[in-house]
DNA sequence: GAGTGGTCTAGACCACTGT
DNA sequence: CAGTGGTCTAGACCACTCC
């Protein structure tokens, strides 16, 4: 501790033990002395300790069980989602008949991973719109919505990757009572087939994306630290004749997901 | 406190802070009760207060400043970064005639604000690849590369509204010498009309996006609390002759900065 | 100088996890 | 049961801001 380079004691600690951690003496899913072994060798009370401890599981870098210890925590399953590529994808499988789209669904193809190694749960409710709601869609608030509630999780890892909320104009799917039983989930080919069974053909989708710490009851069902933000992608759906469809909220973990578009640029004429 | 329903004191004191907050009854930029005030009101030691505030912190909903108080934050000016426009806008620009090029840039583009609300600085140096670059870039590691370091603030606001580290390959570039006088930020029509005075078109933009807690530096620079996410944006330039021209890193404030991304889908044949 | 938030101590009791 | 992290207290001193 040199002269006038003084940062809190707290915050050195969490820097040491943040540079062992990177430089791998503490090693991936290890422990972490407990707090009173850390106090005795660094000779603080044990509030300053926790206080360090804190930094670190703000930082993302472990993660605290009661009664067990604190550990370091692993690179987790990384998820890449090209939506560029996806959505096409999902247009294209839309079609096909229902064999086909039963093979393989949207989140296979982020992850890499098999589909018996995923688990996926949908419940379905109605409400009414929201004024925020109406202004989307451009319809009445008090409209009845079907609302949709997923989430899909790795069963190796028992977290979820995403949580979403859908909403679809309860009245436009009633075309086809299949849409409205969550028994029917997860419906082969994913939404836009769905879509397709009520005669809607997508034209664009747009995506808003915006970045936030998780709501607590988030970060318990995503097992994430309080301090690790969350992706939050806001998606529209618009039909060829231009009415909005379809608008989600997708909330995903930031420290596992990446997603991905690709820009096509028009040439510059005349060359 | 009735029953069952027993979370932490601390946690019901944060919890009941934000009502207010939310509802109004505490004002943005209004400021919190005093911490020995709040521990008379609930009966609870300072330390417990103190716990609370930490939560509505990280919550990003109120901003400690030492000496004079605990503020509720405001809603800051929101920045609406629709890439998919973006990048193409940049490129039908980059021919145009430099007076015409240098009425509006992008971030002009993205705000809303006028240019003399905004500042701009950039510092350039030269470093060699690293195995990561050397990956990204396809060249060997160790190349030299121009490395240019930027940051956009709004003078109303002062915090920056981005940070931007930027990699080309130093002997490409190094065919205009312009290119490597950081004097000569901000160039009109940006990046691609840069490119262009090299003969460099490009193809395609590829955006990686992911999120993360601020490194204590960055939540310093931006001016967000070390609780509030950052977005970051990997961005790949491809030219017309598939070789990655440019990379780079941008760090935006996750609560105020929204990122959109329009996928356009082609049509069903034989409709 | 008075008031603010930032750091720190030394202790206490609790709920939870392992054995 | 012992050991862990989670909560909480009652005090202390500090650096900073504002008057």
């Amino acid at each position: 501790m040199s002269q006038r380079d003084w940062r809190p004691h707290y915050m050195q600690v969490a820097e040491e033990l943040r540079d062992e951690i990177l430089r791998g003496t503490l090693a991936p899913g290890g422990a972490l002395p407990s707090e009173p072994e850390l106090a005795a060798r660094f000779g603080l009370s044990r509030t300053s300790v926790r206080n360090a401890i804190k930094q670190l599981r703000d930082w993302g870098l472990v993660r605290a069980e009661q009664g067990r210890g604190t550990y370091v925590r692993q690179q987790r399953q990384r998820v890449r989602r090209n939506h560029t590529e996806r959505y096409q994808w999902e247009k294209d499988r839309a079609r096909l008949p229902e064999q086909e789209r039963r093979t393989t669904g949207a989140t296979e193809h982020d992850t890499g991973l098999e589909l018996p190694d995923l688990e996926f749960r949908a419940s379905y409710s109605t409400t009414a719109a929201t004024p925020e709601l109406g202004r989307k869609f451009n319809i009445e608030p008090g409209t009845r919505m079907l609302q949709r509630d997923y989430w899909t999780s790795s069963r190796t890892e028992d977290s979820p990757l995403n949580i979403v909320r859908s909403y679809l104009v309860h009245d436009v799917v009633a075309a086809n009572p299949d849409l409205l039983d969550q028994g029917n989930e997860p419906w082969p080919g994913g939404t836009q087939s769905q879509l397709f069974t009520i005669g809607i053909e997508l034209d664009r989708i747009v995506d808003e994306i915006t970045a936030r710490p998780p709501l607590p009851e988030e970060a318990d069902i995503l097992k994430i630290e309080p301090g690790v933000s969350v992706l939050v992608l806001q998606k529209t759906s618009i039909d060829t004749s231009g009415a909005v469809v379809e608008y989600s909220e997708v909330v995903m973990p930031g420290d596992r997901t990446e997603i991905v578009y690709t820009t096509q640029l028009s040439r510059w004429a005349g060359k």
